[in-house]
DNA sequence: GCTTAGAGTTCACTAGTTGGACATACACGG
DNA sequence: CCGTGTATGTCCAACTAGTGAACTCTAAGC
């Protein structure tokens, strides 16, 4: 950073443009990083060695139609990146290296009302295990990401005043766990990282606009705009779920009526079913059941995708993304929730907005987030830390 | 922008440094731009010469404490460009140098009813009439910048099936202006050239997330993101007009029910009125009238605030904008129309997203288009200077 | 008049990217 | 089993562009 506007600097830049072409895509072929970074064949040629040489970067023979291409990415053991994810009523944890393989991942049940510590100190506890597991080195972790399911303030790393999750308002999730941890942790809410983990790994590969969809006891948005997060000056962007969709609807924890939330998540759904179906009844049995042919479930099911459809629409007449991924447990529900929302965002979304929308379910299930953490880890990680080879001990870090 | 990693780019980038470290200081010596933009004496030597050969750029003697330094400034009739803007009553044209100063401006009336022919033949002559006028060498104009008061496709040029400019579906405004007047045209909606125009002259000044909400005869909303005019991969980002308030609401044009159009635009509110105030009644006269007092005025427009402030709220919710301006007609109400939105965003909104953002009158008035369609043309002749401090690191993420 | 110090220019050098030529390796069809 | 085709990665010469150092210029200060 030294010289500004010399080649030097020219140079850099382009070195961090194949490392991240390279961790966004996983693994490339020397010719792919050309054309997706537009730099020459040469050039990438030079690059590759050069990354070779610093150890950032590994190179491993593949077979291919022509000339046996080499597969280049981001050698494994150069570092190590962590994704935890807190749900509504799990604890999800996984453990990736650079080259966006996942070594490890485990889930337990966790109770989300428990107090917040005690979901840290679970949290802290899980990771442990998995690293262990997998016998990586410890030092080497480079950062964690962390998701967590309320609407969180990304610059501060406050929770918001959060109805959602009672007795984590006002705590810092990242400082708790990057002290626990002693590595950089940085941190979204879940809806954004579904959408990261989804454009990443999942349903929205070779998109730049995407919007994820998360249905469970709330409902929230992530979007991604030209290929980034996109969260808003406030970093509350993708709150669908508080949309008014009629304003003498149900009351909402919001505090409003009508929101699209409680015509679609799970707490409000649940109850329509309690009559005929019993107390017991979770959005997974209902999916499940439904698939089975329940039409008392497939009834709700549908209801519950118009309206998500209502919402969608909106969002596609504001935002016109190319493409919406479906997440959550509802997301399991496949056409039976799909169709009525395609219906929906027909009829509500100007034509040529929806003409070119293609709404899909997501491709990772309930792994989306934790993937996404881990993509947020990857992204969050200075890619200067690559370059220059230095192993990112301990850690200052935030600025 | 044909080699993104090369250094022709750099150069590029070089040049607009340097073009920009003058245009904020307003004059430098070629010492103070080495200084201020890092760069070495040699290569602003350099840089300097090819700007000056371009006419980009004027050097004059100055008196100095050593050798004379050459005062280095943009030359103001090094280039032209011209902003035209169609509205649905009237034509405006503005001409202005790169050194973003606004030499003229003119508006005459305009039936949009008119051919699309003749409504071309019109703002042809105006730019000429103007070009006359401010005696600015007709060579020198670099670009047009177009605005056209419907959805239009961005890359074909084409205007889209529009029940709004009838006579002009189909018609490539861009390619027949460019014919006209012999230069390259570039052509966006007006709600967002409005919304350039606001970020760059007006009330989006160090924003870099607005939303600029136009309300006249439809209801459209140019969005800046991150400095940047978002179109959407379709490139109809923005129809707030045809997001549902209401699924059992008036027939919209559009062809569904309880747009938001159908509680904010003209054509839908003033037949409100007509058997009170009479059939002539526009826009204009309402708001003047309100402002007078006269109370059914104050009412309808009240109520029309209240709707926009639901769109608004939800835009909110979805985009987390830090700003909201408002323009068209109905702007000139100020705080009686102001205050309704405010509050329907407060009621609506969830509360954090709400918080923060500001919702203010455009301050260019009826000129905000025209003037972005300045800004229009010049960003597209590569001028990325359009913003200051629109550059720096944040965002690692995927591109 | 002489010195001084900052301003701008020139020049040789270096860093870095590119296009094209070339070698390589696999697949496929005969 | 062997040509042929095709895509890959590498090497080299050409070119682009920025830089440091030496140089020239000018006006102010003594």
């Amino acid at each position: 950073m030294e010289t500004p506007g010399s080649q030097s600097s020219l140079h850099r830049a382009n070195l961090e443009r194949v490392v991240r072409a390279v961790r966004l895509a996983g693994s490339l072929t020397q010719a792919e990083i050309a054309r997706t970074t537009g730099l020459s064949a040469a050039t990438v040629s030079n690059i590759v060695r050069e990354l070779k040489d610093g150890g950032t970067v590994e190179v491993t023979p593949t077979s291919a139609g022509g000339r046996r291409a080499r597969s280049v990415s981001l050698s494994g053991d150069a570092g190590i990146v962590i994704g935890v994810d807190f749900g509504h009523t799990h604890l999800r944890v996984a453990i990736g290296n650079l080259a966006h393989q996942v070594l490890a991942e485990e889930a337990e049940p966790l109770d989300v009302d428990a107090s917040a510590d005690q979901g840290f100190d679970r949290a802290e506890q899980l990771v442990n295990r998995l690293i262990a597991a997998t016998g990586v080195d410890r030092t080497k972790v480079a950062g964690v990401g962390l998701g967590v399911p309320g609407p969180i303030d990304v610059e501060s790393g406050t929770l918001g005043s959060t109805a959602i999750l009672p007795g984590w308002g006002g705590t810092k999730p990242a400082e708790e766990l990057r002290e626990r941890l002693g590595v950089p942790v940085h941190v979204d809410n879940d809806a954004n990282l579904g959408a990261l983990g989804e454009l990443v790994w999942g349903g929205g590969k070779g998109v730049r606009d995407l919007a994820y969809i998360k249905v469970a006891s709330g409902v929230g948005a992530g979007l991604v705009i030209d290929g980034k997060i996109y969260r808003g000056p406030g970093g509350t962007a993708g709150e669908i779920g508080h949309i008014t969709l009629d304003e003498s609807g149900p009351v909402c924890r919001c505090g409003n009526r009508g929101c699209l939330e409680t015509f679609a998540a799970a707490r409000y759904v649940l109850p329509l079913l309690q009559p005929s179906h019993g107390a017991d009844l979770t959005m997974e049995g209902v999916v499940r059941l439904a698939r089975e042919g329940d039409p008392g479930c497939r009834r709700v099911i549908a209801d519950v995708g118009r309206h998500i459809g209502s919402g969608v629409a909106n969002l596609c007449n504001l935002l016109n993304p190319s493409r919406v991924v479906l997440g959550g447990d509802l997301a399991e529900a496949g056409e039976l929730v799909l169709g009525p929302i395609r219906e929906s965002v027909g009829r509500y979304a100007i034509p040529s907005a929806a003409r070119q929308l293609s709404v899909l379910p997501g491709a990772l299930g309930g792994r989306a987030e934790v993937l996404g953490a881990l993509a947020l880890a990857l992204s969050e990680m200075g890619d200067s830390t690559l370059l220059e080879g230095s192993s990112p001990v301990s850690a200052p870090a935030f600025t």
